[in-house]
DNA sequence: TGACACCAGCGTACGCCGTACACCTTGGAG
DNA sequence: CTCCAAGGTGTACGGCGTACGCTGGTGTCA
């Protein structure tokens, strides 16, 4: 009637929703967070958000992959150290801007497609490096809560993936396809490590083994230094 | 009037309460811990949980405490190499009983006293086989979210816990000698590290130096063993 | 041009949550 | 016998996620 002169605002989008929504966590912590604070900021009732994420689990998975895209990609020709490094610095630098993440990533029960690029990358670059896919499948391991906090259930979740149903006891050696098209790497892991390990029925890999592994590695590490007699100066 | 004969139920205690929220948490998932189901499980009214914990966060606290103090002590008279290794594969065994531990923890502002009796042990090992202040300092950091999943914002808590009022710029160097008492270990790194790190007022520990210190300490493993063509056998 | 289907956004409502506050009951101390 | 403190109760409030049905504006096609 009266304000036809009001200004259309731009719809709502998916887009436009997750970056809101990051916006709000970054500022106001993600305990701020709320359906009903999020609408509030993009000027819209609570319910019209459902328009453009399924429910709140799926608004933070998508929040979680804004962010993990902002990591930058693998510098090219550099050795496999430095390649590792600079992208799992970047990684950091990324997750200090946006400090919520490594919880919500933690509280999520499957890894995002975007957590799923980034883990397959890295281990791409360890094998560029010449790793066999065992020793870089450790790794991965070893290195899980150190570069972003997660991937100690990354193969749980891998099977997850493949389960349609409910009770489908099924072998656990057929990855769906689409998986092993989009994270070769990771596929690849997954296979070496089901064909191996045949002991744990239904398990991508044995992770007491890979707690130890990753621990001893550190513990070696710190002897080496401590024997050095090392000092802050060098 | 009618049933004066019904047993009389033992009376609550934060004990009690606690070892209930506990068993719900293993049982049904953190998820399903809340005030109105715990008191359930417990015969009684949501509020009466009120008169033993002061709110939820501070039940999350006690349960947290409760779980940490099933790690074993550490282990007498072996090196200090065997005495962490051991301390921390317990620790990952009580972890594993309640999955929902390690979440809990990150998700607190600060550690528990309990928590930090546990890291205070765990540096007091090190400085016991021989490590520098410094050394432990940073090894700590480097075995941080491997061997329970925080420690990061460690002396952020410490500093927390000297602050009574709200706006109190006052020198860093004045931890309160209660906590010195109880935690002689953090205290002296606390000390040390805010004492030559002057550069960074008021933060114990120069966090990005911790960073790269732990990432080049795996970096400088994983490259060995890659050196050394590791296989699974050794 | 008119009819119509579609869909983004709206409004209401439900059942959870944590917890403030006032009340009642009970057992022990004086 | 009285009184009090402490523990358990009942009610109520504001916030949460979200199911469900409605509306109004737009694009399509006859």
């Amino acid at each position: 009637m009266a304000e036809q002169t009001e200004v259309r605002r731009t719809p709502l989008s998916r887009e436009r929703v997750l970056r809101a929504a990051v916006a709000l966590a970054d500022e106001a912590g993600i305990d701020s967070l709320s359906m009903r604070n999020l609408a509030q900021d993009l000027g819209v009732v609570p319910m019209a958000l459902y328009k453009h994420v399924a429910n709140k689990d799926e608004l933070v998975a998508g929040m979680i992959d804004v962010v993990i895209d902002e990591i930058d990609p693998p510098v090219a020709d550099v050795d496999w150290k430095h390649a590792v490094r600079e992208r799992i610095l970047s990684a950091r630098r990324v997750l200090q801007r946006h400090p919520w993440v490594s919880l919500a990533i933690e509280s999520q029960q499957a890894p995002t497609p975007a957590i799923l690029a980034y883990l397959d990358s890295m281990v791409g670059t360890f094998r560029g490096g010449g790793f066999s896919v065992d020793l870089a499948h450790h790794v991965m391991h070893a290195m899980g809560s150190r570069t972003l906090g997660f991937s100690q259930e990354l193969f749980d979740a891998a099977r997850n993936a493949g389960r349609t149903g409910a009770t489908s006891p099924e072998p656990p050696a057929a990855l769906p396809a689409q998986f092993a098209d989009r994270f070769p790497n990771l596929a690849e892991i997954a296979v070496v490590a089901s064909h191996d390990d045949a002991s744990v029925v239904g398990r991508g890999c044995d992770d007491q083994f890979e707690f130890e592994f990753a621990l001893d590695l550190l513990l070696d590490g710190i002897e080496r230094l401590h024997q050095q007699g090392w000092t802050s100066t060098g």
